[in-house]
DNA sequence: GCTATAATTGCACGATTGTGCAAATATGCA
DNA sequence: TGCATATTTGCACAATCGTGCAATTATAGC
């Protein structure tokens, strides 16, 4: 594992392990179509430019997509990309087989 | 989703979502067995109180745990329980037959 | 007891982050 | 063209965070 994907994992789980773009996450999760920033704002009491912003960050981990409609912005959650990314760290982390670390035993 | 299980996910993800702490976790995932904190110095080019905050912080989430051995800490990962974790945020985002929110056509 | 090593803690510091508000930009619609 | 709405951006601020260093605590071994 080199640092650059190091990096990346992590910069990817803390683009969710903040409390606003995680709910932002779950709202988007509860939606089968996309949705437009306006509606998120609804589920985290926050001014719309906190919306926009964490809605940003996400975009910029490839968590969440957008189209643009007209001036809205349609969001949708990039739902297998991000269960993928979860599971093979969770495949990595589970897996006792990988590569002997040179303190082991 | 409420507001207490949503913030649990956010700081387990935060605590992973940061690069030496990272690294840490990695280092431990090649292990077989428990290290010590003053070898997992060496994946990380910090001090070493450094490291004992970053693993404190795991350890308070779950993410390892430890044995007390004299007078030095041995580390190991909780891999069945964090990659758990890890799949059930990946289930839950990937499976489009959850609730619906409002705001869906 | 004394000394060496492992680990933690207190303190300070700079950097990053989340936030709100106001202003700016972009676009739809009348 | 002018107005309303959606979104972003600039600015400021407080809070959090990661870090190193020095001091402290804990414990093993002599």
């Amino acid at each position: 594992m080199n640092a650059a994907e190091t990096q990346k994992t992590a910069d990817f789980l803390k683009a969710l392990g903040e409390f606003n773009r995680l709910s932002l996450v779950y709202e988007l999760c509860r939606c089968e179509s996309s949705q437009n920033a306006m509606c998120l704002c609804d589920c985290c009491s926050v001014d719309a430019s906190v919306v926009s912003r964490h809605l940003k960050v996400l975009a910029e981990r490839d968590i969440v997509t957008f189209d643009k409609v007209g001036r809205e912005k349609s969001y949708r959650l990039n739902r297998t990309e991000v269960a993928t990314q979860l599971r093979e760290l969770a495949d990595l982390i589970e897996n006792r087989d990988c590569k002997r670390g040179h303190y082991d035993v």
